[in-house]
DNA sequence: CCCTGATTCGC
DNA sequence: GCGAATCAGG
């Protein structure tokens, strides 16, 4: 994976946004380990862990010890069979979109957090908008009104420059333009009933979601 | 089992 | 620096 500040400002717009490492993997077709590695990296906010951070009651001493892993008995250095090269072909983006297949993944979309919850009056339904980087320009996700979850982490400085669109009501959210940048916008266009985006850019934020499988 | 994020550590 | 392997909780 090449980090180019494109890629990294999309990592850093969708972690910020919430989404899960394994869904920003998806969208930036790498795998979830090389979005938390880097992310780790790039020393951005942690999100709320599943792994419960070793008691930090007290009572427990984690400073002193750390319950430290086992031995790692590192046996990655057998990378073992190749993976067949042929399943490399762009799949996604051969084939025509349709439509009208965000039923795809209806009500797994991962939830951000109580708190986005009720900041989002309408919460538009999670998009699955599995995008092509090569078939468009950068699309990057739904309005970020919304501060990281839970962490008072620094809120990224796009949010202010981003200029919500003039008209009130339900506006369609796809980015124009690239994040962090000046110019950038959403295309503020009347949304589907229910949709974030516009008809014309609603069809071609959805697309089948489970056939980039790695 | 599935999912999640975090960490380690060979490359 | 990168990310697969691994861990570990839900």
């Amino acid at each position: 994976m090449d980090w180019t500040d494109e890629t990294i400002a999309r990592l850093r717009e969708l972690w910020s946004q919430g989404l899960s490492t394994a869904e920003i993997g998806r969208q930036l077709s790498i795998t979830k380990n090389a979005v938390v590695g880097k992310a780790h990296r790039l020393g951005l906010p942690p999100r709320p862990s599943p792994i419960r951070n070793r008691k930090v009651k007290d009572g427990e001493t984690p400073s002193t010890e750390t319950p430290r892993r086992k031995p790692p008995t590192r046996k990655a250095l057998a990378p073992k069979a190749e993976a067949p090269a042929d399943l490399f072909v762009e799949k996604a983006e051969a084939k025509p979109v349709p439509v009208k297949v965000e039923t795809a993944k209806p009500a797994a979309a991962p939830k951000p957090s109580p708190a986005m919850e009720s900041i989002m009056a309408s919460p538009p339904p999670r998009p699955v908008a599995k995008v092509e980087a090569a078939a468009r320009p950068a699309p990057v996700a739904p309005e970020p009104r919304v501060a990281p979850p839970v962490r008072p982490a620094p809120p990224p400085r796009f949010t202010a420059s981003i200029d919500r669109p003039a008209r009130r009501g339900p506006s369609c959210c796809w980015p124009i333009g690239d994040p962090g940048t000046p110019g950038f916008h959403f295309c503020g266009a009347t949304p589907l009933p229910g949709k974030p985006y516009c008809a014309e850019h609603a069809a071609i934020a959805y697309v089948k979601i489970r056939d980039r499988r790695d």
